[in-house]
DNA sequence: TTTACTATTGCAACCCAATTGCAATAATAT
DNA sequence: ATATTATTGCAATTGGGTTGCAATAGTAAA
């Protein structure tokens, strides 16, 4: 029995994370598929994907929130496969970085989890 | 001519910063002054203290923002002075870390900033 | 000290990303 | 077909952060 079901919206999310590697905020993705669902049906949907492992979600230098291909972690297990994010600060397009990232260790700290976010140009800029 | 004036407010956050090192959220930061000063003169002080070196700010694992002692960087060089922040997941403290920060050279990609942010235990938890 | 100048503050209204409650809808199992 | 319940739409709400503007209070000059 799985719980979860494929519906046309949820198709829809899927069918744009194919067309593209890079990483789309929720605003972005809520812009893009204005007519096509509620904004909170795409916050919902997003939840999910990142839940059961689809997508992945960082913080981008104002706050908000991205959405990228692939598993960080589902929740249980955050600290697999942490990468960093890169945000053109030009034309705005942000991406994962294909890089190991290394954790140091701190005396007194026992450190879980991480987020790097590198803000720069890329390559079209 | 100096711009930046003496106020109550002013000094009431400032010795509030004296008296810890830690890193403290905007939020808690409002909270603490509730009956002192309004929730805008927080941010408005906030933000003349980081634009003036006295104070460095940054994101959250949640998008909020927080604000520790000391530079780094004004707005004009921010990436002077980066280090990693840290957030205990069980007292919720966070705290500037005391690592260099290395940046990886990317193909086709400019760094010019970044944010590292360690999520764990402190070592009172 | 008084006066003039203007940085700073308080307040109310506002912006906007994100969340919540709930009834209606539509996948899926039987 | 039918029952079950995951999913959605909608409207309202939350909460961090910002803005406009008049009132207040540092500061420098007279």
């Amino acid at each position: 029995m799985n719980n979860s079901r494929k519906t046309k919206t949820v198709q829809l999310v899927l069918d744009l994370f194919n067309t593209t590697d890079n990483a789309l905020s929720v605003v972005e993705l809520v812009s893009v598929f204005r007519d096509k669902m509620n904004k909170t049906t795409v916050y919902r949907i997003l939840e999910r994907l990142e839940e059961s492992g689809k997508l992945h979600s960082f913080l981008d230098k104002d706050g908000l929130k991205g959405y990228a291909k692939g598993n960080q972690g589902s929740a249980s297990s955050k600290s697999d496969n942490a990468h960093p994010h890169f945000i053109c600060q030009d034309c705005g397009i942000s991406s994962c970085l294909p890089v190991e990232v290394t954790t140091p260790s701190i005396p007194n700290y026992t450190i879980n989890n991480s987020e790097h976010l590198y803000i720069g140009k890329c390559n079209e800029c």
